[in-house]
Parts: C-alpha cells; sequence; structure tokens
DNA sequence: TCATCAATTAGACGGTCATCGAAATATCAA
DNA sequence: TTGATATTTCGATGACCGTCTAATTGATGA
C-alpha cells in the first residue's frame, strides 16, 4: 500500500458518519446502497458522496446491478492498512 | 475505549504531518519537543497544535522538564485503538 | 534584574469537507 | 413512451482545520 492510498484510508475514516457506514458494510458481506439509507439520516447526494470517498480510498468495491448498487468491503486493503498501523 | 476517544485519535491520524509526528515520537522512548522542529518544517506554533491534538486524542503523554517538553506514546491507548479497528 | 530561549496562546487566513436541494442520468415497469 | 425509482453530479453554504505571525508565559543563566 503506497503512503497515499495509506492517508486517503486515514481520511476516510476521521468521519464519524462514513466509519459508521463502512462498518455497516463490513457487517454484511453485501449491501446495497438503498438499503443504507434506511439507517442514516442523510441525503442520497451525501450518502453518494461518502461511498465515492470509500471507493476512492480503495475500501470496498462497487458493484452495479439493475437500478442498485452494491457494495462489499475490500478486506484484503482492510487489511493491509491495520498491518500498516501495526508497524508504528 | 469510549466513542469519544476512537473519533479524536482517528482524525489526529487523519492529517499527514500529524501522523509522521506520532510515528517519530513512537520511535524513540522519549523525545523533546525543540527536537522534533529540526524533523518538520513547520513553526512551533503548528507543532505545538499537532501535539495538543494528540494529547487530547490520548495518543500521548507531555512531561515538563525544565523549558523542554518531553513526549512519549501510550502505547495501552494505540493498542486498544487497532484492537477497536480489528473488530470491523 | 534582564536578556534569552522553549513553548503556548490568540487571532487571522485560506483551503478542505460534510451537507443539502435541485438537476441530471439510468433503469425498470406499465 | 411515460412515470417511477435509484443513484450521481452540480453548485452553494457553513463549519472545521492546518498554518502562520505576533504576543505571552515560563524558566534559565549572566
Amino acid at each position: 500500500m503506497d503512503e497515499k492510498q495509506f492517508h486517503q484510508i486515514s481520511k476516510a475514516l476521521a468521519d464519524p458518519r462514513r466509519f459508521e457506514i463502512l462498518k455497516r458494510i463490513a457487517a454484511e458481506d453485501e449491501i446495497a446502497c438503498s438499503d443504507m439509507r434506511c439507517h442514516f439520516p442523510i441525503s442520497a447526494a451525501t450518502m453518494s458522496h461518502h461511498l465515492k470517498e470509500l471507493t476512492n480510498a480503495g475500501l470496498i468495491d462497487l458493484r452495479k446491478e439493475a437500478k442498485f448498487v452494491h457494495m462489499k468491503l475490500r478486506r484484503k486493503v482492510w487489511k493491509e492498512y491495520l498491518s500498516q498501523l501495526n508497524k508504528l
């Protein structure tokens, strides 16, 4: 993992709401965007923004199926991030 | 570790420079504030600000000795933070 | 006591970011 | 095709944050 991605992930985790979103994605094997919105009191635009940040950070994969977008944690990347932190 | 501290730490790590500072503190057993300033091209005020953030997050301890301030990583807190992240 | 050095605080500035509503895009169903 | 639903994009707004200089506090040594 290069330094850029490391900092992108750190920044992605820094917002409490976004971290909660990531937690929920991690908890399910795969979850749909519209499902998420039931659980957080934010607009669709804001949710879309957060998912984009998580995607840019490389933390999740998006898969479009019909009208819906499904999200999945990239566990390999997450593990790499943790092992970077462990080096401290 | 309560949620507030967890988010304070996440935010503290989100700034690249501040994370570098933390890394350096972690690398030494104990380091002085004025030593740090040799290694980062920032003003004393900015360094002081970052150290305050790290302290507020509970990540480091400050010990004042004469004119100098010495810093130390609170390894127990760091470990707790990592174990929180591991739960994801 | 006074000058010097370490560190903090105060205040300001510019940039970044979470958030929203509105508009646009895409897909499906009738 | 038309309407409905899911999602993204755009543009704006208000808050937060990293950084600085200048002023302040606190401690040292001449």
